[in-house]
DNA sequence: CTGTTAGCGCCTTCAA
DNA sequence: TTGAAGGCGCTAACAG
């Protein structure tokens, strides 16, 4: 491949002024600059980065790493973060970590290898990499958590207001009339789940409705097992709850899958809404009631924080940033007759 | 950041001894090992692949451009290639071009600028930007063309068996009764498109049904669109076709919404099929009848050939792949009575 | 303005 | 088995 050097030669010039007419650092004079593009062109030649952040040791690159790009919330919050690093000349690359633990290790080591100069994560459903994380910030990687907070570790994050956003959802679902009200999570070890617990027990209490433990159903993020587990919960529940809320997407697929098969329909027989849009919900009969997270936000303020902190070299504390949610009312939740 | 320099000082050897450890190259005896083992440690040392790439000349890194990665197909394609270039020890990086041919044309540079080895692409929909391919392949980065081939351009490809899947499809309504049938279609200026069509008029053809081009809607990519569109033609036909097939996921999504506002019934008023799923398409009241398209596949062939080439060096013909979809009957297309 | 040159951090001969 | 040294391609001083 054409190296700066052949360049040089082909038109004549020292390789500091093709340097320089690529870059466009130093003035360079019509004539020579003219000479150099044509010889540019005639080698095919395409400066070599790895070479160039070799030596002014910056890469402008930025790394994502998301569990799983095929659940639609998370190329949502990549788009937000390209968008952002794009305009402020950053290159950022996105790569999945299979919501496994070590893998995230892995990436963690090779994005640092590569020299990134920041890293989004959002964690796997693991023990965080604390030690790992700290170090990298440490050795001056920004590093900024999204969606997923880790507790007790001194990182920026932004992630959604869970708690609010959940009470108002239950408190939307309350003010329609219904009572009893199932609420099917995902993991509660996840700090989003175990808030939006928090927020659904929070409008429970506001309205003087009583707590019942065999209303949390708690599951996990793969929607058939959400399904049996729906299925399982209706089988022993005394009485069908009036509506079920879902804290996640994946999980609300399986709890409508399972109301499907049990031939509840909703909301005639079940209200409904949960926590995380459904892609095509519109298509939905009926359409669904969604605490719509601001994905694309998400991303893009995490990028923000990011960017703030490779240029400041700043000490500030952690920030963490809640961004707000959405409510979108469909029928699923409508007024209990 | 520490250097190799240091940890060899700390351990109180060469830089080359390290290099043997870290590379595992040469071997090392067993105390200098322990000690450059703990100086890596101490030192917090993470060997920097800018400096090793520019002296290997090699990056073991192949990068992806899709055109968006929030439409589902695409991180299963990634995903495919992910695995596929894992095993092989090499490193994805996926970026989307956002169907833009200008940035697609950045991000090829961009990409060759990074040194990839090289790269899968999803062509955006706008003129192929055949002579920068051609010119990536003669410096030797190898290129593979996945879902969208371009005409006249000798480059590896792996793509879906459009006509015959279409066909299989069509001839799947035509045996459930339907006659005079729909087709909904992006842009027909792309190949798959176009040979979707081209099935489709096969299809009829074997069935000894007349071709009407006022059955032939050709739309976009935009589900908003989509839905104008259809409600435009199914205003101006005289009497509504007896079932619509559509060619892509995007362009169902416009569809369904259409019928639904048109308050058609699927599959009593009319009946419907689609390439692409949908991903919660099991929740749509109806199911909905399919073309699944074998992304994954199509991801990890595309990288099984990528490799291939990066190995072998060979100049060999290009290939074009063409893999098998699979048609999952829903009640969209339940047999007309 | 233009040319020359010293490394960036690492791997890889080549000697010892 | 270990150490020394050259150079990958490029940028950024600095000297002319």
């Amino acid at each position: 491949m054409a190296t700066i050097k052949k360049v040089a030669e082909l038109a004549g010039v020292s390789v500091g002024t093709v340097s320089n007419v690529i870059t466009g650092g130093a003035m360079v004079s019509e004539p020579l600059r003219v000479k150099v593009a044509a010889a540019i062109r005639e080698l095919n030649y395409h400066p070599n980065f790895v070479a160039r952040n070799l030596k002014t040791q910056r890469t402008r690159t930025v790394g994502i790493i998301v569990p799983d790009m095929t659940i639609p919330f998370f190329p949502q919050v990549i788009a937000g973060a390209e968008s952002v690093a794009r305009k402020a000349g950053y290159f950022l690359m996105a790569v999945n970590s299979g919501d496994d633990g070590a893998r995230q290790r892995e990436l963690l080591s090779l994005l640092r290898a590569q020299r990134v100069e920041g890293i989004l994560l959002v964690l796997a459903a693991a023990e965080p990499p604390s030690d790992q994380i700290l170090r990298m910030i440490e050795a001056g990687v920004a590093v900024v958590c999204l969606d997923r907070v880790p507790d007790y570790l001194g990182v920026d994050s932004v992630c959604v207001q869970n708690a609010a956003a959940t009470r108002m959802a239950i408190e939307h679902l309350i003010g329609n009339g219904y009572r009893r009200i199932a609420i099917a999570t995902g993991p509660l070890a996840l700090r989003n789940e175990s808030e939006r617990l928090t927020g659904y027990r929070e409008a429970l209490h506001n309205a003087g409705l009583t707590f019942e433990p065999s209303l949390v159903w708690e599951g996990n993020l793969r929607p058939d097992a959400v399904c049996e587990m729906c299925i399982c919960r209706l089988t022993r529940c005394l009485g069908s709850p009036e509506a079920i809320f879902s804290t996640n997407g994946p999980t609300a697929l399986g709890v409508l899958r399972a109301l499907r098969r049990w031939s509840l329909r909703v909301p005639l027989d079940i209200g409904f809404a949960t926590f995380d849009e459904l892609t095509v919900d519109d298509l939905l009969e009926p359409s669904i009631t969604t605490v719509a997270q601001p994905a694309f936000e998400i991303g893009s303020r995490g990028a923000e924080l990011l960017l703030n902190r490779l240029r400041s070299k700043d000490d500030a504390p952690a920030r963490t940033l809640a961004v707000e949610a959405n409510l979108r009312i469909g029928e699923s939740s409508r007024r209990r007759t």
